[in-house]
DNA sequence: ATTTTTTCTGATAGCGGTAACATTGCTATT
DNA sequence: AATAGCAATGTTACCGCTATCAGAAAAAAT
């Protein structure tokens, strides 16, 4: 293994003026700062993140806190973490899931990625000693990451009026959270823009609630209709009770769903969907969290990424 | 943070003698030694893994190698991962995902966990420097971690039995490695034992080619036909065609799946199927790998995990 | 009782880095 | 020319732990 050693060595300087080219370069001469750097890629030098860790009395772990009741194995979440662990294993961090609010202050570990956080959580954030990152849009000022939900609902409602479906529905999720607000204002902005009247429904997240809603209010629902749902897992009830309902999809019936997770492909009929850059938005989440570490929790903002509409076989 | 010297000094020994304590307790007396643990216990002390890894020169990374070109967002690979992290984060171990084989020997790390290996790989384990366990069984002698393919067959198989279908077809994945052929086998021996004939389908795992083997055969299948399919996306396949032919599912044909990662549960008849405990298989395999790199990669055997079967919706 | 062997414990050094302080050589000031 | 001031580099100590070797005490052998 190539340490600062024997990089110090070639390039004829001590360990520190090396340590300093790496952590604080404008500290050493332009001259010895090009010999250094020579030196390390001649000898291909990789810090040793390790070291590094001990002496900065780190521990080199995070940990990942969910702290709804969230199924963390269903695909949406397990590509979140899929892309927390890209972002953080090229530092060689670790992740430590916790589920259990008990353990959130257990044990060795230098900040936390925090999803499923509810408007009733932000008092406890407060408390919490070491950097954090919320997975989730919110308006307090705490750093976080999310998708652009007002835009995805933007996307997915001019889409929808592209079709030239005449009736535009929103099913939404039935929580004061942030991100369906966003969602919201999206789809009823668009709308508004276009001298429609928004029509919301709010349900639970599930299918079955989906399929509910359409059950009851088949007959109010005219030909030309289209669906902006809040979820992947709404748009599969909506389109099933469509077809029971012996409705055409996408020819008079048009669904769209939000997430574009596993959940929109294994539909029977290919969802049509906003898709989130789940994996994307993890990555991020890890980088944001190990800057804010190494800047001793200096504030990082929010970074909202725009999601895409996929277009498939529930609309026209 | 407590440290060696705290406990040390609380328990009037050197540090050395409490590092003995934790890694060779033989060579302490029993006076000492329960001296030492009463002032670990008190103090609430827990080893600095990164001070360990330093000093033993290890790095706290494990790549997590996918050979096969899976797609490592689907959720039975996911959970794997989950399962992973459980157990490396334990020792405040980091996954490194390697999906391109040209990454596999780049940067530093103590080991691999290897998923998606086929026969035709083995001789390409030989050539590595470090320890590997693998995910999925293998009869070369490489450590190995898997669920009991052969009971998993022979549980599918019983449970149809009981349930008494007539006829019991497997329809299986058409490669030539070892978990299919286990499969197979508990299927075999389990229809032998009771004096009917096995029939086997070999078609590549996906649901539409289930679809088309149904399809063209299903004026060959009697009523009172019971699917044994090697996968919950063959199964979903099956279920799917079976009723486009009308045919009566549970009450006429039966059908059972395997895997149990959330496919199962997203098919519009809800699957019963022989389900794995991949969350498990993930830590038993992190767990695994582990003790390997502290043993300095003496052989760890195999380890098969018994599937469950989850009754469901189809079969009667 | 003395020497040899064995068993146990402690002191030291070092893993690969970085912070803090010490030193060097240079420029600026008088 | 002498001295202060500053910037660039080096020296030292330490992060928390463990391997190695040295030394002391106990056990065994003579």
């Amino acid at each position: 293994m190539v340490t600062l050693l024997d990089v110090a060595k070639k390039a004829n300087v001590s360990k520190m003026t090396v340590s300093r080219v790496i952590n604080h370069p404008e500290q050493v001469t332009e001259e010895l700062r090009i010999l250094v750097e020579q030196a390390m890629d001649e000898l291909d030098y990789h810090p040793n993140y390790v070291a590094q860790a001990l002496v900065n009395k780190r521990t080199n772990v995070v940990k990942f806190v969910t702290l709804e009741d969230i199924d963390t194995t269903e695909p949406y979440y397990m590509n979140l973490l899929f892309g927390i662990a890209r972002g953080l294993s090229k530092k060689q961090y670790a992740i430590q899931l916790v589920t259990d609010r008990g353990q959130i202050e257990d044990g060795n570990f230098d900040g936390y990625l925090i999803t499923g956080a509810r408007s009733s959580d932000y008092a406890f954030f407060d408390n919490l000693k070491k950097p954090f990152i919320l997975f989730g849009e919110n308006h307090h000022g705490y750093d976080y990451v999310d998708n652009n939900n007002q835009y995805g609902g933007e996307l997915a409602t001019k889409y929808a009026l592209s079709r030239l479906y005449q009736n535009i529905i929103f099913i939404g999720i039935d929580v004061r959270e942030p991100f369906e607000y966003s969602r919201e204002t999206g789809y009823v902005n668009t709308l508004q823009k276009n001298k429609k009247v928004p029509q919301i429904y709010r349900i639970a997240n599930h299918s079955h609630a989906a399929q509910e809603v359409i059950k009851n209010n088949f007959h109010k629902f005219p030909k030309d209709t289209c669906f902006i749902c809040a979820s992947d897992r709404i748009a599969t009830g909506v389109v099933r009770q469509l077809q029971d309902e012996k409705a055409k999809v996408p020819a008079d019936f048009g669904v769209i769903g939000y997430d574009g997770v596993f959940l929109d492909q294994v539909s029977n009929l290919k969802l049509t969907t906003v898709k989130q850059p789940i994996f994307k938005m993890g990555e991020l989440l890890a980088n944001m969290l190990l800057r804010k570490i190494n800047q001793k929790g200096s504030p990082q903002g929010e970074a909202l990424i725009k999601p895409s509409l996929v277009k498939r076989e529930s609309t026209r």
